[in-house]
RNA sequence: GGACAGAUGGCAGAGCUGGUUGAAUGCACUGGUCUUGAAAACCAGCGAGGGUCAUACCUCCCAGGGUUCGAAUCCCUGUCUGUCCGCCA
């Protein structure tokens, strides 16, 4: 949820900056209006109470008096309409204007670039140059068809399309990489937690999925319950209406879990191999921190991604989103892009963000500091996507005449 | 799935025969006194959100309705939790 009191002091600046996330600037208009609405109705109703309590106390003081209280009740009955015609539109606009709030996304960062999409977005930096191969590497469809690791079809008839099953050294490569990579987390901080892959709709709103993105989620058939579309849902709403100690800050956290989204509108991309499923597997990283804290928290969280794509030496490149590729509760994203050789290109294999008190002020998430109680700022991201991170061992690791090694690192975890 | 019990501030736990109870008490926490320092003891403070320059003032005792001049307290509905039974990895 964006910041109303902001929006009220500093329209303009606000209205600027949404703008880089193409929010319908009559939107704005139409927030700012209700959000005085509000304001309004809601101080009329308030004199009205205050009217009715004290009232309210006078009659129970007239009794204890044995006073006549007929006169009095005469006048509370006549102020009551009011106080009920108040309450309507006191209610009327408290829910017209946060339905409306919800769905306004988060304000960019100063840093983030006016763009339209991830065209524009800008490089900050590579990581290992993509390897050069005497020969035409494959694309991972075609190694998995050859090695038997994928087998797409059975997927497909045990469940639908975007669905695949992996097999031999693939089965045994995606368990290694988990435990590879939350060791990894682990040894930079990252506490490991195991969550529930189903979610209720607090939780699902409190990360900002809700009301907006539910055509992207699996929603469970006769529940108010969710499949998890990422790690961070759970993760993040662990903390969801508690006010922390500033001591206990940063909270790193780091969870394993299946993911599962819809992919609604994106039918026919990436319909050949595995780098877009309705499921897959995820390690993300969350951390709670303060206000102060989120941006050298962010950079860790960055590196940690980064290193272990270095670790397994993959080569790949930091981008920093511009505002028309930046995600709903995102103040400021990196995603990182790892080198496909037999695709010929850079894919996103990792995506950080940090929602500053985006989504904490949604999930009512504060720390308490010299007494007084601020929203907290939380961040995102994955480190990294399983499923990808299989698709560019196999392509990086290929040899001519179609086998995959195994990266050094995981050897251990291969046996 | 069936039966019963419960849901109060960070936690524990009163209040629940309706009116200075936004809520006793204990613990935790914060500040102070004392101490070389700590502990103990003592004193003070200490729920959250809105509103205001600051006060006033308003809201919140799981959620939503209702009764009443007035509800944490009474009634209805829902959700969740616990216990027992059934089922089960």
């Amino acid at each position: 949820m964006i910041d109303l009191k902001l929006l009220q002091r500093d329209f303009d600046t606000v209205k600027k900056s949404l703008l880089l996330k193409k929010v319908d600037p009559t939107l704005l208009d139409e927030l700012q209006q209700k959000a005085q609405e509000l304001k309004l109705s809601k101080q009329t109703y308030e004199e009205l109470q205050a009217e009715q309590n004290s009232l309210s106390k006078l009659f129970g003081q007239f009794k204890r008096d044995g006073k006549d209280t007929d006169e009095l009740k005469e006048q509370i009955e006549s102020l009551k309409s009011r106080v009920t015609d108040a309450q309507h539109n006191m209610r009327v606009a408290d829910e017209a204007l946060s339905s409306l709030a919800s769905t306004v996304p988060n304000i960019p960062d100063e840093s983030v670039k006016a763009g339209d999409s991830e065209d524009d977005n800008t490089l900050l930096k590579h990581v290992l140059e993509p390897t050069e191969f005497n020969f035409t590497p494959k694309e991972h469809w075609e190694l998995a068809e050859q090695s038997g690791w994928i087998d797409f079809e059975r997927g497909v008839k045990i469940a639908k399309s975007r669905f695949a099953i992996l097999r031999h050294d693939a089965a045994k490569l995606e368990r290694a990489l988990i435990n590879f990579m939350l060791d990894f987390v682990h040894s930079r901080g990252f506490d490991e937690v195991s969550v529930p892959y189903i979610v209720n709709e607090h939780a699902l709103f409190g990360t900002g999925n809700l009301p907006k993105f539910e055509d992207d989620l699996f929603k469970i058939d006769g529940e108010k319950l969710y499949l998890i579309p990422t790690a961070e849902v759970p993760l993040t709403n662990l903390y969801q209406n508690e006010i922390l100690r500033s001591d206990e800050l940063p909270i790193k956290l780091a969870a394993h879990t299946s993911c599962f989204r819809k992919e609604a509108g994106s039918a026919g991309r990436d319909t050949r191999g595995i780098i877009r499923q309705h499921q897959f597997h995820k390690v993300e990283l969350v951390s709670i921190t303060t206000a102060q804290q989120s941006a050298e928290v962010f950079e860790q969280m960055l590196d940690c991604a980064s290193d272990i794509l270095t670790a397994l030496k993959l080569p790949h490149r930091l981008m920093k989103l511009c505002g028309g590729d930046l995600g709903f509760s995102a103040s400021y994203t990196v995603d990182i892009e790892v080198w496909l050789p037999g695709q010929g290109c850079y894919r996103e294999i990792s995506s950080i963000s940090n929602t500053k008190e985006f989504q904490a002020r949604r999930a009512k998430i504060r720390y308490k500091d010299n007494g007084k109680n601020h929203l907290a700022h939380t961040l995102n991201g994955s480190s990294l996507a399983i499923g990808r991170t299989i698709v560019a061992i196999m392509e990086n690791y290929q040899d001519s005449s179609g086998n995959i090694a195994i990266p050094e690192v995981l050897k251990p975890y291969m046996k």
